[in-house]
DNA sequence: GTGATGACCCAAAACGTGGTGGGGGATGGG
DNA sequence: CCCATCCCCCACCACGTTTTGGGTCATCAC
């Protein structure tokens, strides 16, 4: 393996001259420049990733916390889609600003998180999805890493880019009504996750702003699963008098309150429309095509890339938190309904 | 940022010590290993990853390329699900063996691949479905660089794991007989891909073994996309006789042709059979729900892995080719049927 | 009492790179 | 012809760790 050394011995120089041309500082004659670069692709040299690294103090490589979730054997909620796309995203950016990408086991303590920090394996970390709460979140912010988390951080002066839960339930809403819907319920997730909770309040927003009613049953609880999903449905289609139109806050109990609607006989859109959230890679398979709000996940991750990026080089961010907006992504679950 | 240096110094030993206690190596008092480790705890110590790195001659990390397709942005042929899951399975193995795990840029040249391993970021790579060539696997090979290709590589001595395109393609085509099927065509994938060649190979061998004949309009050419299958069973349904069962080599093309099936007013399955290849996602989730192979990706990824760390370090593999089962997914779109 | 034997521990030399201070050679002006 | 000036280039240290070749002390057998 050529190092530096031989490629100086080859060029007639120092190792310093060659230092010097590979990392394209002044002082040094043209020529000289090119009998070394004529020697380093002779020798095929690249510089020692670790000895650099040791020597600048810095990785140019950043690490990527994925929740342990994703170690899970093949599920039915097979969550791979989301963080794929997200990683794709920031992948993208650091690729293209010569950085590399390395996935981190997520043991979820906070001296775990620490210890990487101290290593220094990695410039900086992307937290994906992993709702570490406040407390989790303050402590590593003292620590003075660079980091940034991709979902709700649940924390002021934490940088953080989040999809626009709040804004795009308003949307669904303001959609539905204007297809003529004025009975509308939904379909919670897990209270725990702030993206939930964000969900739900847009849609209670909204609902107050139309002057619209709530009945305690239009407001179902679920886990994100196909099945609570379906469960809910059951319940709703009991209520009386019975919803127009359910929003379900992610496509996979949108699935699952299709299919209960199905079951009970019902046809969607025609009785009763449908609305998701995330567009996943199976809702136009679905029968029928599923109407639902598009997460910008590719962005978000190239977003939260350049920030960490920025936070890396410059010290800080200019902008401590970034909200992007889904785009409704309309298919054939919702119809226009000429209310009686 | 505490080094080896301060521990050494709380502790009232020499670097080497601290080191040993680390490492793990005999020759150090309990007593004073006790000291050590307390210092370490209270420094809130972690060895610098470069600094090992540099000196072990090793990182502790894998790379894995990823095909550039994986690069672009979202796509009608969402491929990030098949990598994901590969990854899923080699990313478990590593985590378990401490290794970290970096996703590399695929520049495609050998000149790149070359400079990986020369700069010594990783201690081997996995290459996933990248359909190399024999030449440039050849020259990669003679590098002497531990790496694993997931996919048929072409060329005998170069460890790779591959799903057995070949064995379940014949698996396909019993199935289908033994239903009853006699008349069976077949929608390829692109030439280029080893993949699809061997399903191919596999196919035509059962074709042979159980004396059915083969028109030459039963072999159609695709190119893995959704719209091909389609096309390729509008063509497919031309001819006369038609066929009563169609093996499209994987499940994108199989929903394009299940889509041209219905567009010419025929059932699937009563009325033509279709299976794919792959199980994606969305398999069970299409009209009606489709019989597949499914590709053990998981287990793909964790076995690359398992032979990656195996030649990393024992120097090498102990079987050169793996190759793993594809298991049949019987849903809904092959029907038993009476031959006339 | 003395030499041999272990058990522990230390100092110093790598690993391959980046940066810094200073030295040497060429060039041009006096 | 000499000196000042400016380019270039070199030797050397530092980065934080592992490893190697000892060195010191107690113990033990003779």
């Amino acid at each position: 393996m050529a190092t530096i050394y031989d490629v100086a011995k080859r060029a007639g120089v120092s190792r310093s001259t060659v230092s010097r041309v590979l990392n394209n500082q002044p002082g040094v004659h043209p020529e000289t420049r090119e009998r070394v670069l004529a020697a380093v692709r002779e020798l095929n040299y690249h510089p020692n990733f670790a000895a650099r690294a040791l020597k600048r103090q810095r990785a140019d490589a950043v690490g990527v916390i994925i929740p342990s979730s994703f170690r899970e054997p093949r599920s039915d909620e097979p969550r791979g889609y989301y963080f794929t796309e997200i990683i794709r995203g920031a992948y993208n950016y650091f690729t293209e600003h010569r950085m590399a990408v390395t996935l981190l086991d997520d043991e979820g303590t906070f001296e775990f998180y620490q210890s990487i920090f101290e290593r220094r394996q990695v410039d900086g970390i992307l937290f994906i999805d992993l709702e570490l709460g406040s407390d989790m979140t303050r402590r590593l912010k003292s620590l003075g890493f660079p980091f940034v988390i991709i979902g709700n951080a649940g924390e002021p002066d934490v940088v953080c880019v989040d999809v626009d839960n709040y804004g795009s339930s308003q949307r669904v809403v303001q959609y539905l009504y204007s297809q003529g819907h004025r009975r509308i319920a939904i379909i919670n997730g897990p209270e725990r996750r702030l993206a939930s909770r964000d969900r739900r309040a847009g849609f209670l927003a909204a609902i107050e702003h139309l002057g619209l009613e709530l009945p305690e049953e239009y407001d179902q609880p679920g886990d994100f699963s196909e099945r609570s999903g379906q469960k809910a449905m059951r319940r709703l289609l009991q209520t009386v008098p019975r919803p127009t139109a359910v929003y379900a806050v992610n496509d996979r109990m949108a699935i699952g309150a299709i299919r209960a609607a199905r079951d009970a006989g019902l046809n969607v859109p025609d009785e009763i429309s449908v609305v998701g959230f995330d567009d996943i890679p199976v809702a136009p398979y679905i029968n029928p095509p599923l109407t639902t709000m598009r997460q910008p996940l590719y962005e978000l991750g190239a977003e939260a890339a350049r920030l960490l990026h920025e936070i890396i080089t410059s010290g800080a961010a200019s902008v401590s938190r970034v909200v992007l907006p889904a785009t409704l992504i309309e298919r054939n679950t919702v119809a226009a309904r000429i209310e009686p």
